[in-house]
RNA sequence: GGGCAGCUAGCUCAGUUGGUUAGAGCGCCACAUUGACAUUGUGGAGGUCACAAGUUCGACUCUUGUGCUGCCCACCA
């Protein structure tokens, strides 16, 4: 027998950086290699393209669980449609994301050298920046490398890079042209510490319990959060219909005692105002607050901002002039409280303050002179539609489809509250806004946003855009959804007039096992790499898919990796045994299934059965994107049927070469997507001789229903065989239950037998499996026994089973189990003459039904018939 | 304030149109080690399917309500 020179146990490090540089040097990951390769081999083609553009993580570092997340599920996707035929791209890519790199950055800064961006200078820091984002897209690529994602790295892009740049100018080009870019001054969401304005979607809101101020003024009392905004306020709003103030008119005026002296109020009525939130009476602060803005703009008032850019208070606040809120806020309530005006504190006031996601910097709005996309302005060449509805016809119209389905309604909700965005920044690390002596950069946003088809060479008409885009799948995490997703729609819409991908599949986040989240100050971070180098690339994959539902978050836990890691190594041993069976069959590649005069067993027509199946369900549950159902199927049957029992029985029933071989190359092709190392070195060991031929580039398997001489061999009474097969395994597994409850140890040579009734002939038939598997001695099989006196029994399916224990039965034991099963049996016979006891279950369940349940019931009566003979027996 | 998701074995989760004695993995208990694999095998214990009402011959599954848990959205000064 020829040993195998795979080792014992699968180690992952001694395959996997080779295999995948094998793949890429060999130009695999590429569709015009891939493809010219397959055809050479002759293998199916599809004529259908299929590309995805990887989401590009932020060059700020290193990559995190949820990148592992999406590279695993992309390439799963990419593997399988290579191998269906389809000509495939999927093209990998980092996003420079301004603000975030430039903080990191500017905090590396501080802490190496304590200085500022301002004190090296513009051209000085970018290059800092520069330097920096080289050093982590290296990692990045390195480590989307060591997941294996199959991405082809000759198109890889980068936001900031010169055909990425020359996009950016040329969309804001066209929509400026379109009119849909305008400057204007608006009230507009600034990070004082970061000292730029961020978009609105960048907004994080935390709750805050602060004093709630209820101020006297003049006859009303006002509330605030913030008195330091207070000073300008020389406007009173309330409801038109609110009857408390009914005898102020709108545009009164009145003078008042304020926080610097006497000001002149004017009365404004406006329906913004809740009447039953506070007095139903506020000043407004229209340079300071979004709704006061909107006030504003509609009476049109005056607005005057009372704090600057760095977050001191102007001159208008007086005395108060140049100090820092948090400082001027104190003195300003005492200083009213000193003129009476406080009229109360509410301590207990929870509101909501704006943060910058990006840095944490307290959001302070303000007017500013800024660029803007307009949402809401009909596009010429577009039917006249708005942005807006664009986006929203996109999904609307089923031209993008959402997994899960859900999320669409989220993403209509998002867009009917869209307000116009906010395109530029203050900070330096961007896209500059392409208009002579304008200094801002543009939002990172809104480069990401023409990922799709940037990646593909537009504004160019090239080959790539016209034979990939729209791109086939979006594979994303919900979290980026309004972020990202919605903006590649818009840009897709306007600048192509076509949706930028057919599919969006929406991954949760990966939590910790106690479903807190992954964060460096918690410490329940698990590292990609980590693990990779731990437990190997294969089982990380598998532990980040099977498990997990697109959509909702899930639990990782280094248990679950580890068990995976398990399944990987019993997949490398079902290969090895396999290969081994192969060869001293005298097997190599291709070994005949039909020769003439090999007849095939139950177990093999069962295994074949079960094997056209899976293909089916695996293929069916990667078609709609079911990742984790499709793995689960193959591990079960990898698993609990191929090792637990068919390979068992290979060991009795001898010659099974051309079979197994036919099943060890489709469930490595089945397996390839979601762990490509194990079973391309296992593909390898066996199934090519080529170097330059990889198992990647195999055909997909299909089912072999449609193959007549198949069909005819092993599928023709498949039902019947997988019952068969079931029973049994069910005589096995009752056989070693026995032997486990009377304590007969596995090495002991026992007598069973078996009162088959209408199963005799196919006990008979499979006598040496049931042996075997049984760990059995003697088998007798008739069509009726009498209990032997001294021995254990059970009964399945109708069957009796006895073995004979002369003595050596513990008769209590024995008498407990068979009570034990008595029980059961009662309360399941109970339960079912629960149904025909209602009357109308037989009158209106369908007759199939009832039929069913007449079966199970005579079923189960002759079982507890059998089992109390059983116990009498020994009573 | 509006919306969405989750609640099934100790833990993590399956359960597709209502009819299975409700399943898997991990963990736990017992037993087994020269024959592919101890990163293994065999057997076992363990569940009022969050709660309540309703529809139905029949509900883990459908409807309504309640309770937790989490997330998203919203201009409450």
């Amino acid at each position: 027998m020829p040993e195998s020179e795979l080792p014992k146990v699968y180690n992952p490090a001694d395959y996997e950086d080779e295999i995948y540089a094998r793949a890429e040097q060999a130009g695999f990951f590429k569709p015009e290699t891939a493809q010219a390769a397959r055809a050479k081999a002759g293998r199916k083609k599809t004529g259908r393209s299929f590309s995805m553009v990887m989401p590009p993580p932020n060059a700020t570092g290193t990559l995190h669980i949820g990148h592992a997340v999406m590279l695993a599920i992309q390439d799963i996707l990419v593997r399988y449609h290579r191998m269906l035929g389809d000509e495939t791209v999927w093209i990998p890519g980092t996003d420079h994301a301004a603000i975030a790199t430039q903080s990191k950055v500017e905090r590396l800064l501080w802490e190496t050298e304590k200085k500022m961006r301002h004190d090296l200078g513009h051209e000085e820091f970018l290059k800092r920046v520069d330097a920096f984002v080289a050093d982590s897209r290296l990692t990045i690529r390195k480590q989307i490398r060591k997941m294996g994602a199959s991405c082809d790295w000759s198109r890889e892009c980068f936001t900031l890079d010169e055909p990425r740049s020359l996009a950016v100018r040329a969309m804001f080009k066209k929509m400026y042209d379109d009119g849909l870019i305008y400057r204007g001054s608006k009230i507009v969401n600034w990070d004082p510490f970061l000292q730029t304005t961020v978009s609105d979607d960048e907004l994080e809101w935390q709750e805050e319990k602060a004093p709630f101020y209820f101020f006297k003024y003049g006859p009303f009392v006002i509330s605030t959060a913030r008195p330091e905004t207070k000073f300008g306020d020389k406007y009173v709003v309330m409801h038109p219909a609110d009857a408390r103030y009914a005898e102020y008119q709108d545009g009164q005026k009145l003078e008042v005692e304020w926080i610097n002296g006497k000001i002149i109020a004017t009365i404004i009525k406006d329906p913004a105002v809740d009447m039953n939130f506070g007095t139903g009476v506020m000043t407004i602060t229209p340079w300071h607050d979004a709704t006061d803005f909107e006030i504003a703009e509609r009476h049109g008032l005056d607005k005057e901002p009372i704090i600057d850019f760095d977050g001191r208070l102007l001159p208008v606040a007086g005395e108060f002039a140049g100090m820092k809120i948090a400082e001027a806020r104190q003195k300003i309530v005492e200083k009213l409280a000193a003129k009476k005006l406080l009229d109360h504190v509410d301590e207990n006031y929870v509101h909501r303050k704006a943060v910058n996601s990006r840095g944490n910097g307290l959001i302070e709005p303000q007017i500013k002179e800024q660029w803007f996309i307009n949402v809401n302005k009909p596009v010429a060449g577009r039917g006249g539609k708005t942005l807006k509805e664009l986006m929203r016809s996109a999904v609307s119209d089923g031209g993008v489809n959402i997994v899960p389905e859900r999320f669409k309604k989220i993403y209509f909700h998002w867009i009917d509250n869209l307000r116009d965005w906010n395109i530029s920044r203050q900070i330096w690390y961007g896209h500059k806004v392409p208009i002579e002596g304008d200094d801002d950069t543009l939002d990172t946003w809104f480069s990401s946003g023409l990922w799709t088809f940037s990646t593909l060479g537009w504004p160019e008409e090239t080959n790539d855009l016209k034979k990939f885009h729209p791109t086939s799948v979006l594979e994303t995490g919900y979290d980026i959804l309004f972020f990202w997703v919605a903006r590649m729609i818009l840009m897709s819409m306007y600048a192509l007039g076509e949706v930028p991908f057919r599919t969006v599949y929406l991954h949760g986040l990966v939590r910790d096992e106690q479903g807190r989240k992954m964060s460096k100050s918690l410490g329940n971070v698990i590292d990609p790499l980590d693990v990779i180098a731990k437990y190997g690339t294969d089982a990380v994959r598998l532990s980040l898919v099977i498990g997990t539902t697109p959509g909702n978050d899930t639990r990782l836990s280094e248990e679950k990796i580890a068990g995976y890691r398990n399944f990987t190594n019993k997949l490398w041993n079902i290969g090895r045994f396999i290969i081994a069976t192969i060869n001293n069959n005298g097997g190599g590649l291709g070994m005949p299934l039909r020769p003439l005069g090999i007849s095939f067993t139950l177990a093999d027509k069962w295994i074949m059965s079960r094997l056209d199946e899976v293909i089916q369900e695996v293929t069916g549950a990667i078609n709609s994107f079911d990742f984790s159902r499709a793995g689960e199927i193959l591990r079960d049957f990898t698993w609990g049927e191929l090792a637990d029992w068919y390979l068992e029985i290979a060991k009795i029933e001898k010659n099974k070469g051309a079979i197994l071989e036919r099943i060890l190359q489709t469930l490595l092709k089945l397996w390839h997507p979601f762990m490509p190392f194990v079973t391309e070195v296992l593909w390898r060991e066996q199934f090519t001789e080529d170097e330059n031929d990889m198992l990647m580039l195999q055909e997909w398997p299909e089912t072999s229903v449609k193959k007549r001489w198949l069909f005819k061999r092993f599928f023709a009474k498949k039902d019947t065989v997988i019952q068969d097969i079931q029973t049994v395994q069910d005589v096995i597994s009752a056989i070693r239950n026995l032997r486990a409850e009377n304590k007969i140890e596995p090495a002991k040579k026992i007598t069973v037998m078996i009162a088959g009734h209408n199963k005799l002939e196919l006990l008979v038939s499979q006598a040496e499996i049931i042996k075997a598997l049984g760990r059995v001695e003697n088998l007798e099989i008739a069509l009726t026994h009498k209990q032997p006196p001294q021995s254990v029994a059970t009964t399945v399916k109708g069957m009796e089973i006895f073995i004979p224990l002369v003595g050596l039965i513990d008769l209590t034991i024995e008498r407990e189990r068979l009570q034990k099963e008595i029980a059961a049996m009662e309360k399941y016979i109970a339960a079912l003459g629960q149904k025909f006891a209602q009357t109308d279950f037989t009158r209106r369940a369908p007759k199939e039904i009832v039929e069913m349940e007449k079966n199970k019931l005579s079923a189960a009566k002759d079982n507890i018939e059998k089992l109390q003979a059983q116990l009498n027996q020994i009573k």
